[in-house]
DNA sequence: CGGATAGTTGAGTTATCTCAAATGCAGTGG
DNA sequence: CCACTGCATTTGAGATAACTCAACTATCCG
C-alpha cells in the first residue's frame, strides 16, 4: 500500500492500487473525491485523464478497459506515483524535469512567484488532470506545482509519452483540445483580473472548480469538498487573504453559499452564475 | 502590387511581394519597420516567422533558401495574404476560422472582451509572428485580433499546415518551443496584472516589445516604431488610458523614455529594466 | 494542553478609477 | 488655405475598491 513520501516506480506493475481503487469506486457509480485509509492515506481516484487515451497509464491499461489502448498494442508509458501531503512543493519553479505530471488525487495548484513573495495560482488541478500540456514537450520553466489537499502524482517520462502522443491523429486532436482548454482559462484568468472585480473573480472561481468536480461526478448534489486556504484563493485570484475573507461572509450573510469545515455548499447557483457571465 | 483590402489567393504565385521585399530588406542587411510605398501601402518586412521553417510558406519556398524546406520536397501550404488598414479587426471572437493566422508586416493586438466593452489584450503581433501556435489545432474561441498599425496578415489552410508540422520532429519541437513561449507570456501577464504596480506594469510592456523588435533587427539604436495608442497600452496592461497618460508622462519628465510621434526612444534602458526583473 | 496556522474584524491608507474640461493633431470638404 | 470634425492626449479634482496593519478568535495537530 502507497504510503506518504512513497514512490513506486512502475511500467504496469502497480497497477493494483488503481485497480483497488476502480472496484471501490465503482462500487456504488460515485467517484469520491478520495478514499480515506487508515490514518489519512489516500489512494488515487482519478476516471482516468488525457493519458488514458493515449494507452500509456499503468492504471488504466486493464484488459477489458473500454477506454484503454493496450488492447490496440500501446505500450504503457514508464512512470512513478508518489504522494504528497497537503502544503508540500511537488515540482519546483525551476526544476529541468523530464517528465509529464498528472494528477492522480486530490487537489494541487500551480503558481508564479515574484522574488519578493507575491505569487499567482495560474491554475487548480483536479484529480484526473494533467498539469499542463505543455510538459509533453518541454518542462513549464517558472511554474511551481504544490499540493492543496494531499495529492497522488504520477509522473510519466516525457519523450515516450509525447511520441505516443504524435503518432495517433485522434490524440493529436485531442491534444489541441485540451491545449485549447489550457488556453481558454488563462485568457479568462487574465481577463479577470484585470477587468473584473473581486466579488467576480473569487464567485468565477469558485464556480468553475464546482462545475469541474460535478462533471467529474465529484459533486454531492451542491456540496463539493473544498481543501483551498483562505490564501490560496487570493493568490488565485490576485487579492489580499484578508480581503478574499471579507468577500465571501459578504456571500454568506447574502446567503450566496456555505463554507465552513472543506465542505463548499453553493446555496444559490442561479446568482452565483450571474458573476460568471458578467461583470 | 498589393493594396489596402485586397486578397491575394495562393499557393505559390504572390510570392513576388515577398521577394521585392527581400531584395531591398537584405539591400542594406537591416529590415526596416515597413517599406512605405507611394500612398502609404507597406509591403511585407518578415524575416520568416514559424511557417518558414515548415518550408509551407511561399514567401520563402524559393529556391536557394538555406532556411527553406523547399529543397527537402515539402510542399508549400495553400494560404492568402490581406492588408487590413490600422485599428481595423483582422479575425473576429466568434469566427470559426479553418486557418493559422499569421503577420507579415505590421503590427496587431488579439484580445479577449467583457460584454460590457472593458477588454484585455492578450499580445501584441509583430512581423513575423503567428497569432498562437493554438491555431494549429482549432480556432482560439472568443480572441478576437485587430489591427494595431496597418498589417499583412497571411493565412493558412490549417489542417495541411498541421499535418506538415507533426510529420517532421524537428518542427514538432519547434512547436513545443513556441507554445512554451506562449505559456511563459501569458504566465507574466498574469503576474503583472495581479502583483505588479501601474509603473511596473507599463515599463515591462514597453520593454519586452522593444527587445522583441531589436532581436528581429527592427530597433534603430535605442528608438522603434510604435504605433500603439494610449488607450491600447491600458487595454494591455488592465490599466485606464488616463492613469497610462499620467504614468507615461512621469516616465517622460524621470528621463526614462521619449515617446512622439509613433517613435518611442529608450533614454535610459538601465533604470528601466529594473522594473522588468523587479517589483 | 500548547503552539502554530487559518480566519475574522475594524480603522486608516493608497493606488487606481471616474468624470470633466482643455488642448493638440490629422483628415475632410469647401 | 481655412474651418470643422473626430480622435488622442493631457491635467485636475474627487471617489472608491482594495490594501496594510493590527489585534483577536477559532481550528488543527502533535
Amino acid at each position: 500500500m502507497l504510503k506518504v513520501g512513497e514512490v513506486a516506480s512502475t511500467t504496469e506493475t502497480s497497477s493494483e492500487a488503481f485497480r483497488a481503487r476502480r472496484n471501490a469506486g465503482t462500487r456504488d457509480g460515485v467517484a469520491g473525491a478520495g478514499m480515506e485509509i487508515s490514518g489519512g492515506t489516500y489512494l488515487p481516484t482519478c476516471n482516468g485523464c488525457f493519458v488514458r487515451k493515449t494507452g500509456a497509464c499503468p492504471g488504466f491499461g486493464v484488459k477489458g478497459d473500454p477506454d484503454s489502448n493496450a488492447q490496440r498494442g500501446v505500450q504503457p508509458v514508464q512512470s512513478q506515483i508518489q504522494v504528497f501531503p497537503a502544503r508540500r512543493p511537488i515540482l519546483h519553479p525551476r526544476e529541468e524535469a523530464d517528465f509529464v505530471p498528472v494528477i492522480c488525487s486530490g487537489w494541487a495548484a500551480t503558481s508564479i512567484s515574484l522574488s519578493n513573495g507575491r505569487k499567482q495560482i495560474v491554475s487548480f488541478l483536479l484529480a484526473g488532470e494533467a498539469a499542463s500540456m505543455n510538459y509533453l514537450f518541454e518542462a513549464c520553466a517558472g511554474r511551481a506545482i504544490e499540493a492543496v489537499s494531499q495529492v497522488s502524482c504520477r509522473k510519466f517520462r516525457r519523450n515516450d509519452m509525447r511520441d505516443a502522443v504524435m503518432q495517433n491523429p485522434s490524440l493529436v486532436a485531442s491534444l489541441g483540445r485540451a491545449l485549447g482548454e489550457e488556453r481558454e482559462r488563462s485568457d479568462q484568468l487574465s481577463l479577470d483580473l484585470s477587468r473584473r472585480s473581486a466579488e467576480a473573480r473569487i464567485a468565477r472561481l469558485i464556480w468553475s472548480l464546482f462545475e469541474r468536480l460535478r462533471k467529474k461526478g465529484q459533486a454531492q448534489d451542491s456540496v463539493i469538498d473544498f481543501p483551498v486556504r483562505q490564501q490560496q484563493l487570493a493568490d488565485a485570484t490576485g487579492l489580499t487573504a484578508v480581503h478574499v475573507c471579507k468577500v465571501l461572509s459578504r456571500f454568506r450573510s447574502n446567503k450566496l453559499l456555505r463554507l465552513d469545515g472543506r465542505k463548499l455548499t453553493l446555496l444559490d447557483q442561479k446568482r452565483l452564475q450571474e458573476f460568471v457571465e458578467w461583470r
